[in-house]
Parts: structure tokens; sequence; C-alpha cells
DNA sequence: GCCAATATATCGTCGTGCTATACATAGGCC
DNA sequence: GGCCTATGTATAGCACGACGATATATTGGC
């Protein structure tokens, strides 16, 4: 009967501003290439997160003019992929978006406990 | 010597998707208008987001399009205002916009754990 | 009279998320 | 062989909202 579920997806605005934080935490660990980071996005917000292609690819390649990522294409896994890594200025950023956000959602919060708003649980 | 400000402005597209919910969360108690609202966000938020007049404004006009708020000029204060409050229907999707962006941001959170991302204290 | 703060409004631009589309490879199945 | 699906990358064009610029009117202080 599919019960409504809480796990809607996000609305197109609430991912702006933080996808770029998404890519950039996901690449913080070992190098990945773009179909990955699209799966690992998926799984790791249980499916509420969906990057696009037409939404992923342009993003990374924004990404890598700013110099926060870097590619390079390797069959290495048996395939050739293009990977993308962490610049040390994508370090730098990611840590620096990470605290913007961190801010970000406490001031939201604090809009919302002035409003008395509690979201029904 | 400037220590560089934990509070500096946010970014445009942070605020996306949350301006609404901002907005309604203040109008969640008494009507008020909108130089009102600019300033009450500007305080709650500590200074951090800024709503520009052309920001505001149209914004008011959508929420008002959408039927989630409600407009009425009154010069009651000894001038004349436009003042806005909440629909009913402006009060529920307050609560599932509140709900919403609490599930987004522990989602976030949840990937920046994973990604042993951890804003610098 | 003048200026700053208050108060509302709109236009045009810009950034960016996403649909649609394209194309190529790989593996399974009939 | 032929077909389908999943994998993998890419771009064009549209939709839409945030914001700077701009306009206009009122109020109060000097």
């Amino acid at each position: 009967m599919e019960e409504k579920s809480v796990t809607g997806k996000f609305g197109r605005d609430l991912l702006r501003g933080s996808l770029d934080l998404m890519v950039l935490s996901v690449l913080a660990g070992e190098r990945k290439y773009g179909y990955l980071i699209q799966k690992e996005v998926r799984a790791a917000s249980g499916g509420r997160v969906e990057l696009p292609a037409g939404t992923l690819y342009p993003l990374l390649h924004r990404l890598e003019d700013e110099r926060l990522i870097k590619a390079s294409w390797d069959d290495a896994t048996g395939r050739e992929r293009k990977w993308y890594e962490l610049t040390a200025a994508g370090r730098k950023r990611l840590a620096a978006q990470a605290q913007e956000w961190a801010d970000y959602a406490q001031c939201i919060r604090q809009l919302l406990g002035a409003a008395r708003v509690e979201p029904a649980t």
C-alpha cells in the first residue's frame, strides 16, 4: 500500500549550496569516479539524495575548473574511468564548507526554536 | 589583527531552499510587515542572514500567491504598513518544511561523519 | 531644506539543478 | 547474432529563485 514514506526525495532548492559539500566529502577518502560518487551519495543519504548525471558531471567539471579536485583517466580496475581526487585546496574547501554548514544549521535551529517550531516526531 | 571572523555571511546558495522556512518561522508568532521580518531574521541569525529587499518582497509575494501567508494594509501602529500573517496552509507548510529540513540536516551530518569530516572547533 | 532611516516594489541578471538526449562499453540471455 | 540492462561520461537548454540596482514615498532629526 505504499505507506507515505518519511523518506521522500529532498527538494532541489534544499540541495543547492550543499551539493559541492557532499561531493567533496565523499571524495575525502579514496579517489572515485563519477558513477561511483553518484551511488555513494545515494547510499549514504538512504536514497534521499539522487545526483542525476546532468547534475553530477557538470558539477565535477566545475570543481575541477576551481582546482578543488583533480581528474585522471585510468583503466587499472579493468575499465577506462575518470577518477577524481581532492587537491589540497579541495581539502581546505571541504573543511571550510563543513564548518559553514554546521554554523548555518545551528542558525536555522535557533530560528525554528525561537518560533517554537518543533517538527513532529 | 582582524581574526578571521566566525560570523561571515552565508553564501547565497546555502540560503536557497530555507528562505521560505525562515520567513514562515518568523511569522509563526504575531503578524509582521516586511521590513520588520528583515530585521528579525538578521537579528535572529546574529547578522549572518541578510534578506535584501530584492529578495524579501518577491518572496513574500510568492508565499502570498501560494496562500501560505495573507496580507493586509493597516496603519494601526501609526504608519501604513503591509502586514503578513500565516494562513492555516502556511502553518502546515512550516511544520512540513521544518521536518524536511531536520531530515536533510541529519542526512548531511551522516555524509560528513562517514567522511570523517569534523569541522574545526 | 536636507539627509538618513523606514517601507515597499520591480526588473534584469546570474548561477545552478535537472530533464532530455547522446553515445560507448560490458555482460547476460534468447 | 540480436536485444536488453547496467555502467559510464558528456552537453544543451530550461526552470527558477536570490540579489543588485533602481525607483518611490514617508518620517523624523538637524
